[in-house]
Formats: C-alpha cells, structure tokens, sequence
DNA sequence: TTATATACATAAAATATTTATGTATTTTTG
DNA sequence: CAAAAATACATAAATATTTTATGTATATAA
C-alpha cells in the first residue's frame, strides 16, 4: 500500500467508504479504483485486500455475490444493514483521527 | 493509541514532529503533551513509545541526553541532523497520506 | 504467441502495537 | 501518616495488519 506506514490501519476505512459509495464491487475493482483515484500513489495489495474482504465478511459486515463473466469469477460484496452501520463508526472514527493530527500537526501557538 | 487501527504507523511522525517543535523531550512528556493537545482522545501507550524512540536513536535519527531530576532519571531526546531531514520526508508523507486520503473521502483537511 | 490484464487465493515473514508486567521515586490525598 | 496516584523508565508475549512471495486460471492486447 505505498512505501509510507501511515496506511496501516486504514484499508477496511477505506473499503467500507467505497462500497458505501458504490452498492457493489468486487476486489479487483476496489484495487483499481484506488489506484485511479490517487493516481497511481496507493496500491493496495492483494494479499492485504482479499484477507481483509474475508474478515468483514466473516464478521457479517459485507455480503458476497459471486458471479461468473467471461468464466471468470468476481466475487461483488456490499454492506450489510451491520456494514452500515459500522461504516458510519469508520468514517467518525477517521473524522476523530483528522482532527486529532490537525491538533498535532497545526498546532496553534502557546504561552510556553 | 486509542481503539481506532487508524494511528497505526502514525506514531513515528508524530514523535518527530513534536521533537522539531519542541527541540528536546522526554518520553514521558511526549506522552503528557500528546494527551494534552487531543484533549484525553490520543493515549500514546508506553509499550509502544519506548521502543519506538530506542528504533529511532539506534537509527540516528535521534540523540538522547540523560539527566537525573529529584532523583530520578529522563532520557531527553532531540532531532540529529539526520533526524531533521528524516522529520522532513515524514511530514511530505503525511501530506501525501492526507492528499489521497481526501480524494478518497474528501474531508476538509490541510497541514498548513 | 507471448505478455499483460483480469480475478481470485493463501502462507511465511516482517512490522507495529497492545497488553501485561516490572522497578523505583515523588507527590497528592484520605 | 499511610495509601494511592503520578512520574519515569523498561521489556516481553501476544495480537493484528501488511508485505512479499507464490499459486491457479482465463481473456485480451501486442
């Protein structure tokens, strides 16, 4: 996911954003989809991406679909009624983690 | 570091930035000053801060002074030269984490 | 026809952090 | 005054996440 540690921790964020925004995708998709939108800069792994879309869906968070194209598989995962409700926990978690850096990053000058 | 996976990889940068503001502290006061500026929100974990200040002076990225106050011992840390440039390259990671986040969710958020 | 893109998968290794301890001194509180 | 909390360091086992390295197989582009 790109050489900088910042990433780690955010990839189910991230997911849970993108099905919130796009009803269906499979994993594949999600890669690209990435990589278009950052231009290139975050690559997600496949060997980060495919355990991570296992664990949600394990946890009752995503639902999976498979289809067949061409013979080939994809497998389209959404949100469950759960997966809504835990992608807004993500996204305010991420909203607390902004604001948090912005504090530390920013910070407003002081007497000391 | 709090419940959300979100900080994972963050703490690194926000050791350096604190030390390129703060020019020497002590890891005790990393913790207290971190806890402060969030307001409680960011627990940085002994556990976890301890090593990772022994990983960067071994890395000289940083130097540590030792000094004996009412009794007891603080390990003052502050940025080498190469630390500075390190700090540096963090923050333009940082800022590259934020860009692409953006896009990918869009929140309002500058380092500046 | 060969390389690349599509599409999934897993396992070993690396990495970072949490949780759980440990020591020891100083200060605050009941 | 005794107990608890705060200060100040440390490490080790367990956990979680990701990278790196493979693997299978089909479709499309060069």
């Amino acid at each position: 996911m790109s050489n900088s540690r910042l990433y780690k921790g955010s990839l189910t964020t991230i997911i849970l954003k993108l099905l919130s925004e796009h009803n269906k995708m499979y994993g594949y998709e999600i890669t690209q989809k990435v990589k278009l939108l950052t231009n290139g800069e975050l690559a997600i792994t496949e060997g980060a991406l495919y355990p991570a879309l296992h664990k949600l869906e394990a946890e009752g968070i995503l639902e999976v679909e498979v289809i067949r194209v061409d013979n080939r598989l994809r497998k389209y995962y959404k949100l469950t009624e759960k997966g809504t409700i835990e992608t807004t926990a993500k996204l305010a978690e991420l909203a607390a983690y902004i604001k948090n850096m912005q504090v530390l990053f920013n910070p407003k000058f002081s007497i000391e």
